[in-house]
DNA sequence: AATGAATGAGCATTCATTCAT
DNA sequence: TATGAATGAATGCTCATTCAT
């Protein structure tokens, strides 16, 4: 299994081989075949596998009461280190956003994005209305254009054509730039949500 | 060459076979290697011509001396324009961010990005000095994560997967949600660059 | 393995196919791979397979204190019975005086050469110090000549076209002339080096 | 057709391409097939023309009065030099040993052989009969060992395989070695012929 | 006469999947 | 249950040959 994360991770849907994938295992391909009918579905496991702990993490942040500029940053910097230190499942989110438009894919984008979207859009309309945030804005755009800045967030961190995407403009790696980051994102966000 | 961007884009660049775009194209494998050395010749071509309409587009709004706002919202109306009119074009930007790392596809991304990156980092830095963005910003960190919004924007507009999600978001098809789109992202941009 | 042999011995190395191979042998392509990672480490096999064979017959010849006369008459016989019972051999080796100039057919010819020349070069120096051979030949040059009179006795027993050409010279098939080839290369020899 | 000459001797007969020999001539596929009918018709008509430039230059050899010792002098050097200045045609001749047993290949090795076959085997035996040469020698195969001597030496100065294995024996190329060969190979034909 | 675009079979190699052991 | 040998279709690419211009 960790094999096979990291492979899809590394190399896509297509481009993984399941020989490769038994090989670096030490198992046989017919094992691999006993516990799955085919390569889909061995991704398919993967990625509910990896989407667990990917919303456990979320979960844990949603529900607590403090100020939403320090929840913000805890997001962020919660985003970051996860980034690094499981680089794997955000590239694997990441080979999602490119993969052809199977019915086994779509259901996983429902699975992903509708937690976070009805939580952000709750979170905004909820600040709304304790004019914590601006009443001008529409709370499920600006859901969608906060989940933007978190999930290139992720993507900078994990991915390799992002990461370099970030190089260009900031001259700095991800790694290096950690304060950078959470201050700059931080004011950018605070500004435009009109954070108090 | 028309069959080409659609199978590239749909398939990104691994997963496109030269003998399948022939088939499809009706000509002989040979046609195809008669005007290409190979397929990644095929691709970056294909790439080029793509970048080249999309970099004149860009390049005739960045001289203008026009209020930043109002060129903030013409930027985002042709890059909607262009997402819809040529959505292969951007499914294909958005095929190479999860492609392999090969040399090439590396070369591609700098071009790509380089651009953009000086054009909008230089803007910035422009308007600190005359007041009309705050001073307390990093150019090139904003630069990025203004390109991240123009670049979602596309994503959303073209490709599968961040259509689906822009939808479970908003509940609406991005075609029919052009207004609210440019009104809450020049919000967005307003406030997060103080613009004046 | 045989009709890979057979295949190499008539075609040479670039010029055979696996494909053919593998339909010849009546096992599929993935067959071949299962056992050999590509055309080059099967045609290798081979060709160290077939020289092991060769080397051990030299070097069985080489060590004896017989008299040289002796020994060439058995380097002679024992060549000519290979040649005519494994021409396949032969043949592969003589495919690869034409062959390309690639890397590893280089290694293939050092390893093949390097033996009997270095064998060849001390027996006529050690043939030289003991009177057995005259003193005013260079024996690094007399080793070559003599490797070419061996190579072509093995050619023209087992090669078609130095087959014809011996054909041509002498009126006779080589399989019909084994002894009025021993005795006069003998004699040739002999005299040539003024064996005592 | 000095193109194709020294095309087909660097890559032989299969691995020559006739779009390259187009290419490289400046001229059209189709003006090749114009003049003849396919590769092998081709191929055909460049060996035969530079057979007769080998022929023509070994007829003026062969029919001086000398004294047998310095015809032969004069043959190794004529040979060497000719192999220097004209290695794509003894390439050309070099990759014929190889080739597959068609019909064409054993017309043109009749041709090569035949001739010279006749010439040293004839002045042989006229040499035994005044005494320049000894009587124990049968004359065709004597013939066909002092060809393979000769062929032996062009071979290695012109082809890179034997070029390769000469250098394995001696430590020098052929090139720097042209005193040593002919001196070391006369003294090698004299003894062994017991030239007087 | 000369061109060169077009064809399509061929090649080395990979890999998802099956199945006898 | 577990193995891994075997299959064969698919891929990128080449090239002898044809034929409309």
């Amino acid at each position: 299994m960790r094999v096979a994360r990291q492979e899809f991770a590394e190399n896509g849907f297509e481009n993984t081989s399941i020989m490769q994938v038994a090989k670096k295992s030490g198992i046989s391909v017919g094992a691999v075949y006993k516990y799955f009918d085919n390569k889909e579905q061995l991704f398919t496991y993967i990625m509910h596998d990896g989407l667990s702990t990917l919303e456990d993490m979320l979960m844990e942040l949603a529900p607590s009461e403090e100020d939403i500029l320090i929840k913000a940053e805890k997001i962020i910097r919660t985003l970051l280190q996860f980034s690094k230190e499981q680089p794997e499942l955000v590239q694997l989110y990441c080979s999602l956003t490119t993969g052809g438009n199977t019915e086994f894919l779509n259901q996983l984008s429902q699975r992903i994005e509708a937690v976070t979207a009805s939580i952000y859009t709750r979170t905004i309309a909820v600040a709304q209305e304790t004019g914590e945030v601006r009443k001008d804005i529409n709370p499920a755009f600006f859901a969608y254009l906060l989940d933007n800045v978190f999930m290139m967030l992720q993507f900078s961190t994990a991915c390799p054509y992002y990461k370099e995407r970030f190089f260009i403009y900031t001259g700095k790696q991800v790694e290096d730039s950690d304060e950078l980051i959470v201050e700059q994102t931080l004011l950018f966000l605070k500004a435009a949500f009109n954070f108090k």
